[in-house]
DNA sequence: AATCCGTGGTC
DNA sequence: TGACCAAGGAT
């Protein structure tokens, strides 16, 4: 016989009664998260979007209360020095996001007119704000219809259709046309079924454990069907941090972070032994503008603008 | 495209 | 106990 198509794949189940699973088992099961109330506005989405790129959600909820409590706009978050933003970011990690988001307000502030940009074109083009992010804050926000590419998405969409128990590292051409033709075709059913999907993979679809017996759609999932294989190919590599760079970087912050005023060299010096690699994380800090050198050897978290932002100070 | 960038919880 | 993992982005 022979065989006139290439389906590479197994043919995926019915999309409409994959999207009615869903998203029925999202409306009983998605959790009362702040972003997600209608209060939050689209500024709350974009903020809560940043705190969550890298971070779970458990970390991100006292601080994403007291960050909004504090700068319930973007013009009020561009108006203060960045440094304070990274002191409210704590202990987050990644604190370069910190700086991203006040950015990111202050170009809202001077080119949207203090309103968070419903096009996605515009969102993209926000710092720190990349292909997820924009898709993200358009969808949850604005109830648009994007596809949304988070690692649970991909881990559910690895499983569910694709067979596999990992997506791959980085994603592929593969995985967009597969979330693109997932899209349900409603605009606000399409924004649910981002919200549920990203939820599925979080909660349930999870990746070192996944809880099949509550899954919605395991009776269709591909790799489930399959028995379930182990992940073949190259081993998924993990990224060691003690003793990096990142975590002398987090040490001198912490220590910047702590203190309501500049520290000495002499201060900074204790966070780590290796005076070489010390200094190479200071460098980096000054160069990325988390950390801004005063004279004498005294440093001090930002308290000027950005490179490439305007200044207007009043006189 | 591979690497860098924090932090802390989980099993 | 240490590897794995968490709603990525920039370069």
């Amino acid at each position: 016989m022979t065989v006139t198509t290439a389906p590479t794949k197994t043919p995926p189940a019915d999309p409409a009664a994959l999207h009615e699973a869903v998203i029925a088992w999202f409306e009983e099961h998605a959790r009362d998260l702040p972003w997600r109330r209608p209060e939050a506005g689209a500024w709350g989405v974009m903020v809560s979007e940043f705190m969550l790129q890298q971070t779970p959600v458990n970390r991100v909820l006292p601080v994403y209360a007291q960050w909004l409590e504090r700068w319930p706009t973007p013009a009020a978050l561009a108006l203060e020095a960045p440094g304070e933003a990274v002191r409210a970011w704590g202990r987050l990690g990644y604190p370069r996001r910190a700086l991203r988001l006040h950015a990111a307000a202050v170009a809202i502030h001077e080119r949207h007119g203090g309103q968070v940009p419903r096009r996605h074109e515009h969102l993209l083009a926000l710092p720190g704000i990349g292909e997820y992010t924009a898709a993200a804050v358009a969808s949850f926000a604005y109830g648009q219809r994007h596809p949304v590419l988070d690692t649970n998405v991909r881990r559910v969409f690895a499983r569910a259709v694709t067979g596999t128990q990992y997506p791959p590292s980085a994603t592929t051409a593969a995985e967009r046309r597969t979330a693109r033709e997932l899209l349900p075709q409603d605009e606000a059913r399409a924004a649910h079924w981002a919200a549920a999907t990203m939820e599925l993979g979080a909660l349930v679809c999870k990746s070192a454990t996944p809880v099949c017996a509550a899954c919605p759609i395991a009776a269709s999932c591909a790799w489930r069907l399959a028995g379930s294989p182990a992940h073949t190919g190259p081993p998924r590599r993990t990224q060691t941090y003690a003793g990096t760079d990142r975590q002398v970087r987090g040490r001198l912050l912490a220590a910047l972070r702590d203190s309501p005023t500049p520290l000495p060299q002499s201060t900074l010096d204790k966070t780590w032994h290796d005076p070489v690699q010390r200094a190479r994380a200071l460098d980096t800090l000054v160069a990325d503008g988390l950390v801004e050198p005063l004279t004498n050897g005294v440093y001090r978290l930002p308290q000027t603008r950005e490179p490439g932002t305007t200044e207007a100070p009043p006189q």
